[in-house]
DNA sequence: AAGAAGGAGTGGC
DNA sequence: GCCACTCCTTCTT
C-alpha cells in the first residue's frame, strides 16, 4: 500500500499517495496507485473551500506544483491534506486497474490506450501550465499584500519575518514564535529542510515546502523570459508585479489590501468575501483573521478587528467604503466598485 | 459578547 | 495634512 496516513501539526490528516492516474472533482477524488494498481475513489463531502481540503506538506525533488488543491510532483508523488472532521472515506467498490503512465485522468472517454496516453500527455501539460499559472499568481498576490519581492533571496529579516507570519496563517500552522528571527533570505534559501525542523518541530518541514515553491518561481521567472507565457498563463503576471506600485514601497491602503484579499477567494475566502460582487458587498467571514493579516502587513502585533473597522469607517466620509442598504454585521460596501 | 458608530489624541510620512 | 493606529464611550444586535 503506498499510502500513509499521520497527523500533521497544523491539525489536519495527511495522505500521501503514488498515484499513477487520478481524476478529482469538487466532491471526490479518484487515485488509480501504481504499486498496487488499486483504483480507489475518495468522496470529500466538506463544505470548506478547496484550499482548505489540501496544501503542500514537503519539499519533494523537481518542481512542483499545488493546485486544483492536490500536490503533485514529477515524479509522482502526490500530497493530500484533509481537515480533521472532513469525511474522507475509500469507496467499496474498490477495483483492480493495469498500471498506466503518470497523468490526469480524462473520465469517460472511450479511446485507444495509445491515443488515450497522447490526451493524457497533453492534458497534463495544460494542467501543469495552469497549475504553474495559479502559483505564479499566489506568490503575486502575497507580494503585493506583504510588500515583499517575489525572490526570497532579497528578502531582509523584516520581509523573512512577514513571510512567516503570512505562511503560518494562511495555512493555519503552529506559531513559529522567533525561530527565524533575524534571518535574511540567503539564510533561509541556503537552510535544509532539516535545519527548518530543527528551528520548527512542528512546521518547519511545511514552511520549506512553501519557501521552495518561491524559489522554484524564481527561479523560473529567471529561467522564461518575461514575453514566455509558457509558465503563466495569460497574463504576463510577473511584468505586473513589477509595474504595480504596491511592490515597491508604496504603503498600501486598507481598501486596498481588502480588495486583494477578495480577488483570491482561493486563498482568503474563508476570512472575507464578496457577497455580491457588482453592487461591491463583501463580508468579513474573519474578523480575528482579517485584523491579523492586516497587521502582519502593516507590522502591527496589536492590530484587532475593533482597530480595523474603526479603520474602515473613516472610509465613510471619504466615499470609499459604506455600510450597504440593508445593514449587517460584518458587511460593508465599496462605493466605487471595478 | 460582539459589532457598529464616531469622537479624540497620537505618530509617521 | 493625510492616513492609520489607538483608546474611548455609547448604542445595537
Amino acid at each position: 500500500m503506498a499510502e500513509t496516513m499521520g497527523t500533521s501539526d497544523a491539525g489536519l490528516t495527511t495522505s500521501t499517495l503514488h498515484p499513477s492516474r487520478a481524476s478529482f472533482t469538487e466532491s471526490s477524488l479518484t487515485i488509480l496507485e501504481r504499486e498496487d494498481h488499486e483504483l480507489k475513489t475518495w468522496d470529500l463531502e466538506d463544505t470548506k473551500p478547496p484550499r482548505d481540503l489540501l496544501c503542500p506538506e514537503r519539499s519533494l525533488s523537481g518542481v512542483y506544483f499545488s493546485c486544483f488543491d492536490m500536490l503533485f510532483t514529477e515524479d509522482s508523488a502526490w500530497l493530500l491534506k484533509v481537515p480533521e472532521g472532513a469525511h474522507v472515506s475509500p469507496r467499496p467498490d474498490a477495483r483492480k486497474e493495469p498500471e498506466q503512465c503518470p497523468v490526469i485522468d480524462s473520465p469517460g472517454l472511450g479511446v485507444s490506450p495509445e491515443l488515450d496516453c497522447q490526451m493524457e500527455e497533453r492534458s497534463l501539460e495544460q494542467v501543469q501550465s495552469m497549475v504553474v499559472g495559479e502559483v505564479l499568481k499566489d506568490i503575486e498576490t502575497a507580494c503585493k499584500l506583504l510588500n515583499i519581492t517575489p525572490d526570497p533571496m532579497e528578502w531582509n529579516p523584516g520581509n523573512v519575518q512577514k513571510w512567516v507570519l503570512w505562511t503560518e496563517h494562511l495555512y493555519r500552522l503552529p506559531q513559529v514564535g522567533k525561530a527565524f528571527h533575524e534571518l535574511n533570505g540567503k539564510d533561509l534559501c541556503t537552510m535544509s529542510e532539516e535545519e527548518f525542523r530543527q528551528r520548527s518541530p512542528l512546521c518547519g518541514d511545511v514552511l520549506y515546502a512553501h519557501l521552495d515553491i518561491w524559489k522554484s518561481a524564481a527561479w523560473m521567472k529567471e529561467e522564461c523570459s518575461p514575453r514566455d507565457s509558457k509558465f503563466s498563463g495569460s497574463d504576463d503576471i510577473w511584468s505586473a508585479t513589477e509595474a504595480d506600485s504596491s511592490c515597491s514601497g508604496q504603503p498600501i491602503h486598507l481598501w486596498q489590501f481588502l480588495k486583494e484579499l477578495l480577488l483570491k477567494p482561493h486563498s482568503y475566502g474563508r476570512c472575507i468575501r464578496w457577497l455580491n460582487k457588482e453592487k461591491g458587498i463583501f463580508k468579513i467571514e474573519d474578523s480575528a483573521h482579517v485584523a491579523r493579516l492586516w497587521g502582519i502587513r502593516k507590522n502591527r502585533p496589536a492590530m484587532n478587528y475593533d482597530k480595523l473597522s474603526r479603520s474602515i469607517r473613516q472610509y465613510y466620509k471619504k466615499g470609499i467604503i459604506r455600510k450597504p442598504d440593508i445593514s449587517q454585521r460584518l458587511v460593508y460596501q465599496f462605493v466605487h466598485p471595478v
